[in-house]
RNA sequence: GCGGGUGUAGCUCAGUGGUAGAGCGUCUCGUUGCCAACGAGAAGGCCGAGGGUUCAAGUCCCUUCACCCGCUCCA
């Protein structure tokens, strides 16, 4: 068997062919940053979303006992995409998406305006020049001192120089008169920008500044924000997870790499709720399920690792975090993240404590001293949270590229080897021949596999053109398996089943398709 | 945001300032009958968009949009 190394350009070439990916707006040019799922894109990831809700909250971790030796338990939430404002001030969504920039238009140079800083001669703040430099950084400050000595001609010692910071500057005035810290010339730093990652709108149809609502960068938020609801309806009991998936938004820098950075996107993000000292178990525990989850349908193999962040890499609340990866055709041979998983301890709930007033700490009935008629006194804590927070888009691109296969000795060299599970064909039918009562059986099997099996996928049908064609379209649109009706079958009820992936054909029973597929399909 | 590259049929791509092309795919008819078969035919394009130069622009110039690659940035 010869392969050749898997080309993305290939990959994006045969989903707009099989109805996969679809820029979006492509009839207007496009838009960047966003991307449309066709028929069978749409269905692919509906299988991933499906399988992800199945095992994550419906039947959590296939059923298996968590690190307290009982069984995982979740719960599903479905919530807005437009949150009140102050739940993104809670987040620290607001705060840090929304760092000013300013640029250099002479080096081309990008700065946060709030790590800038200026030197200027004394009492020469009215007229003369500004040198800029970067906050704790001695180089950028020796150049700046060294054109500022130049500018003014004499060297520039103790009490002769003035120091401010970039916001005290007058924009109109006084930026002009700044020289950047990579510069030479004078005015060539833009005034500061935001560089704001969030999408915002306006609710009400009068809408001003104080209607600003935000499209929310991530779903998790809304989980903590109904927390407390969830907890007060549902009976549910520490540790738990509650379950969400939905589209988020980011106004992306850069969009790029296909669907995997795209400005418009869907997570799939499991909060699990647990007691502080039983965090860093239910961490593991998440983190090595997750990464056999993403194996399960399709992604074995030495193309996904799980890494474990550095300390540095840390964010500040985090005690720990890991990444599932996987190694796509543009990021190898380096790797692109598919899913987070963090430790979050109590931040997030910590934060919209604090900013709503709303109490969202937990009365654990079964923590604290053991009372005289056997009970326990009970413990008051804000749980500590595990965040396994998946991209389905990127799920998705993940299992396009894997199954994506190039062998060049097959009479259909292209195809998509997916796994059956998440392949939005799931079987096809083909009669021979179009003609002999071949097409009746055919429709009738088409008809069963329908019933049984169609809330999963599609079930192809077709009697058109050879049957090496129509075995070639299925591959390249990833169906699993094909039965076809053949001259055997009057005599002795027996179809062709053929397989995708190594082109082998076997002769099964008519009437045993169904257990057949049903038990390739897990459904 | 910067630099480079690419935009022509559903896909892959030719196309020298002078009538819009090929292969594959799609559809129809016929033949064949287990791996992109054969024959005949058909549909499908304002050459990414907008300006300009020219008697004449897919081709030259400008602008813009999208995608790819490399920087930069990145919760």
């Amino acid at each position: 068997m010869t392969t050749t190394p898997k080309s993305m350009d290939a990959i994006m070439a045969l989903c707009k062919r099989r109805g996969f990916v679809y820029q979006a707006s492509e009839i207007y040019g496009g838009i960047n940053g966003f991307w449309d799922y066709g028929p069978l894109g749409a269905q692919l990831k509906k299988n991933l979303r499906d399988a992800w809700w199945q095992d994550m909250i419906m039947n959590p971790a296939w059923g298996r006992k968590g690190p307290n030796g009982e069984r995982v338990r979740c719960v599903p939430l479905e919530t807005c995409i437009i949150q009140h404002p102050k739940v993104w001030a809670a987040s620290g969504h607001v705060g840090g998406f929304n760092d000013p920039m300013v640029d250099c238009r002479e080096t081309k140079m990008r700065y946060r305006a709030d790590h800038l800083r200026l030197v200027h001669a004394t009492n020469e703040r009215k007229s003369g020049r500004f040198f800029a430099f970067i906050e704790n950084d001695p180089d950028t400050l020796e150049s700046a001192l060294k054109k500022l000595g130049k500018y003014v001609r004499r060297d520039m010692g103790q009490g002769d120089t003035e120091i401010l910071e970039f916001s005290a500057l007058d924009m109109e005035e006084e930026l002009p008169r700044v020289v950047g810290p990579h510069a030479k010339e004078a005015g060539t730093l833009t005034p500061p920008r935001q560089f704001n990652l969030m999408f915002h709108s306006y609710t009400g149809a009068t809408a001003g500044e104080d209607d600003k609502v935000y499209l929310r960068p991530e779903t998790a938020q809304g989980i903590f924000v109904q927390f407390k609801n969830v907890v007060d309806t549902t009976r549910v009991k520490i540790p738990f997870g509650i379950g969400n998936t939905g589209r988020s938004f980011r106004n992306e820098v850069t969009p790029r790499n296909f669907t995997f950075r795209s400005r418009e996107f869907e997570q799939a993000e499991l909060e699990f709720f647990c007691h502080p000292d039983e965090s860093q178990d239910w961490y593991r525990f998440w983190r090595d399920f997750r990464m056999e989850w993403w194996k399960s349908i399709g992604l074995a193999g030495e193309n996904l690792i799980l890494r474990e962040h550095d300390k540095d890499e840390l964010s500040h609340y985090s005690v720990g975090t890991s990444d599932v990866e996987y190694r796509f055709p543009f990021t190898a041979p380096g790797f692109g993240e598919l899913e987070g998983i963090a430790h979050r301890g109590c931040f997030d709930l910590t934060q919209h404590q604090q900013h709503s007033n709303a109490k969202l700490d937990y009365f654990d009935t079964t923590r604290g001293e053991t009372l005289p008629n056997g009970g326990k006194k009970g413990e008051r804590y804000i749980p500590h949270c595990i965040e396994p927070a998946a991209g389905l888009d990127r799920g998705a691109l993940a299992l396009l590229c894997e199954a994506y296969t190039r062998d060049d000795s097959r009479p259909s060299p292209e195809f998509l080897k997916l796994n059956p599970r998440v392949a939005p064909i799931k079987a096809a039918v083909f009669p021979l021949v179009d003609k002999d009562g071949m097409p009746e059986i055919a429709e009738r099997l088409t008809d069963e596999l329908f019933a049984r099996f169609g809330r999963g996928g599609f079930i192809e049908s077709d009697a058109k053109q050879s049957i090496g064609k129509r075995y070639a379209r299925m591959d390249e649109a990833g169906c699993p398996f094909c039965f076809t009706i053949d001259g055997e079958t009057l005599k002795d009820q027996s179809v062709t089943c053929r397989d995708r992936d190594s082109g082998t054909q076997q002769r099964i029973a008519l009437d045993q398709v169904k257990v057949f597929l049903g038990e390739k399909l897990g459904m």
